[in-house]
DNA sequence: ATTATCTATAGATCTATAGATAATGC
DNA sequence: ATTATCTATAGATCTATAGATAATGC
């Protein structure tokens, strides 16, 4: 096999950063491995190093993926029509919090303790910084437009950490008590107002 | 050099530890490099495995020592005096949440992702179970024994999560504003009932 | 002609083991 | 005699690079 189309070199550029996301999202930065993530694309590591300058700089660029990723997901899952859940941060806060595929978590969690300044590629914790800083704008804004909810500023901070640590809590030890409590009480504060 | 005494191994073996639960708390398990540890204790790697059967076995006893001292942390933080809070438990949250060194974090945060159960050891993610377990209860026995808290089981889980949320969003991204909130708002939230 | 990908490999890890060494403990 | 530690190394990684190959793009 010998060279691809600039389509589909792009594309498989693409693949590779997506592969690389699911891996951080399972394992954290300790689960990119250059050799695995290009097999899984179906090439060899030898075409790598065409595409990124080192195995930091595909860790960046699939964190900033990441975080966009989850942008989308967190507006969507915001707008969704739901029976059980009135407000749109009640139904975000759901979402988050929920049973999912333990595989593919929030990038927050996944690369939280790999993105600290001491650790991480100066890359990593810009991308790190700006997607949490985004995806807390994302949350504020959901909260602001929601009729339901009328948190001040410090108390979005304040759920939205909560919202974090249950996350991580749950999924690494297996017990929902963490998610199912701050899921019960920010889901009935955003609502008794209405 | 020869062999130690009885008494100096297992002096050796405890300072093997210590310092695994230091790298441990510095970067999660991925920091945890056995030449490197023993190195650090002054000894040579060929000396581990008469003290330890494998690397996981070595991470998940740091896993529980690490959680025991922590448990004796907070227990001791909130018993202290301390003219700016009243509260036992808003002692220990302003502790928990205080600017620390970065490089000696919880270990809730320090392992969270890598205690999941599809990526951990069978013996450190119970480690890691048994220590939030532990670290919870002793927040609850904080709690109930406090007269100017008077939250409920499951606002205490809330409570705990947004936590440890803060504690991995602010050593993650270098921004106070997580421990921050949820400091200002839990130290009140435990003493205006007083 | 250019270049995306492949093959092959250098160099640097790291875990675990085997056998040697020398001090302890009886 | 026993055993905690050391020296040395096998075997298995993993990142990054060099040079070959073959399809693209002009």
């Amino acid at each position: 096999m010998g060279r691809s189309s600039r389509e589909q070199a792009d594309k498989n550029r693409l693949r590779v950063i997506d592969e690389a996301d699911a891996a951080l999202r399972s394992g954290g930065a300790a689960a990119i491995s250059i050799a695995d993530i290009m097999a899984r694309v179906g090439m060899t590591q030898g075409g790598f190093y065409k595409h990124f300058s080192s195995r930091e700089a595909l860790i960046a660029e699939a964190c900033v993926s990441g975080f966009g990723r989850s942008v989308e997901t967190w507006t969507e899952k915001a707008a969704a029509a739901s029976r059980s859940v009135r407000g749109s941060l009640g139904r975000l806060v759901q979402y988050y919090l929920s049973k999912k595929p333990i595989e593919r978590s929030c990038p927050m969690v996944a690369l939280g303790p790999d993105a600290a300044p001491h650790l991480a590629s100066r890359e990593l914790n810009v991308a790190y910084r700006l997607g949490v800083e985004t995806l807390f704008k994302t949350f504020t804004n959901i909260a602001e437009t929601d009729p339901s909810c009328s948190l001040s500023q410090k108390e979005l901070a304040f759920a939205f950490a909560a919202m974090v640590g249950a996350n991580m809590l749950s999924r690494a030890t297996g017990d929902a008590r963490w998610a199912d409590a701050v899921e019960e009480i920010l889901v009935e504060r955003t609502e008794h107002s209405r």
